[in-house]
DNA sequence: CGATCCGTTGAGGTGCGTCAACGGGAGTGG
DNA sequence: CCACTCCCGTTGACGCACCTCAACGGATCG
């Protein structure tokens, strides 16, 4: 079993009981693990892929909430549905807790409910610096903040900080920086222009001019 | 000691040695209680009065990322750091706990741990709902939806739904729906022309047509 | 080799920001 | 009691960052 970043300050004993009650899935890229309103019966834990969780308007206008890689666990739920969408941007594998068990192992295992909570929190962190990101920042500067975001959360996982790998499409990026495909798209050139990135082969992006795409992340 | 939302699912003995840690303390408007960056060494919680938590970027673009009121707590914090500046919008008195013996009390009593897990869950999800509001909703959308959910907070809290109680400043409304203050005037300026709501005497606002609210802070 | 999808680029429009002015209420001081 | 100032909310005129609509090229696939 991998090394799932829920269980990193759990005991052998609580491990075993873990992967006890986990269904481990391998999933394609572009489909939906759930739907916003769906019965909010299980956790999931990303354990390679990446996965985005969005809201939908009426009229279909999108807002992505986050991207998911691995470690990260989706399935939080307040009224027992999701709140969200989610669906694999990537072809994924994911750990998948039915919410009974993982409910129960909680009482058991203080630890793991603080483990939990405190991913909760780290999220909520994040959740905010997007609001100022989507509420205050210009396109510019919501592009380069996006970058820095995947850059440095592969350089917290191991991963090479530069080149950032950026599975997503621009519609996806659009709609988790609060902009349209085409102003993605001419934010990229206009960097590309201003020598600060460029792009590589692979959907890989090499940042060139790392404290120019830092000081425009800020407005600096 | 008034009831506490944290508290609400413990029993006498958690209770009492809950009220050994806090202090109460009664502020005035428009102080700030703690700053971004700052030693996160308490958590509170909001017993009366409104509060504000914001984000700062260095130009002095504001964000701000939410309005707590009785009931709501905060100074969750990521690296033993505040991520947000929280300042108050109206007097308030707030319960203060110290991060170290909260700490202690959360290894204690797993029920109290699992209640602030589900509080940041529900922020969460409050988090995502802002994110689509940022993102994707106009300046119109944006106001009926603050008044909605400040018209159903207040009922969640026992007060009525209608008119609602609005105690914040057009720049606080602004800094909070990524708007400037003009567009927020000018927005309410439209609903109260088209008959939607009015304003009333101290800060209050009667929403007359809440069917044409609730479809317009969907785009309907 | 047509069809589809995705990213890019251009031309033009617009919702909201910017800048400015004004009026009312609250606080202050004479 | 009356100036005077400050702050807040409102309104108007104008500009611009980003959206909309459209066209096109390359990649992938049947």
């Amino acid at each position: 079993m991998r090394s799932l970043t829920v269980c990193a300050a759990l005991d052998p004993e609580e491990l075993r009981r873990l992967a006890d009650i986990l269904q481990t899935s391998r999933v394609e890229a572009g489909q939906t693990l759930f739907s916003e309103g769906d019965a909010a019966d299980a956790l999931y834990n990303v354990t390679a892929g990446t996965v985005k969780l969005y809201k939908l308007l009426p009229d279909g206008r999108r807002q992505i909430t986050g991207f998911l890689v691995t470690g990260d666990f989706l399935g939080l739920a307040v009224n027992d549905s999701y709140a969200y969408t989610a669906e694999t941007v990537t072809a994924a594998t994911l750990c998948r807790f039915p919410r009974k068990k993982i409910d129960a192992l909680m009482d058991e295992f203080p630890k793991m409910q603080r483990r939990l909570f405190s991913m909760a929190s780290n999220e909520l962190a994040a959740a905010q610096d997007q609001m100022l990101l989507l509420g205050r920042k210009t396109a510019k500067e919501k592009i380069c903040s996006f970058l820095l975001m995947l850059s440095q959360r592969a350089a917290r996982r191991g991963h090479k900080e530069n080149p950032v790998y950026v599975p997503m499409s621009r519609a996806d990026i659009a709609d988790y920086l609060g902009l349209t495909t085409e102003t993605v798209s001419r934010t990229f050139t206009q960097l590309k222009t201003a020598g600060a990135i460029s792009l590589q082969e692979g959907n890989k992006v090499l940042i060139s001019d790392m404290d120019a795409i830092y000081d425009m992340a800020e407005g600096c």
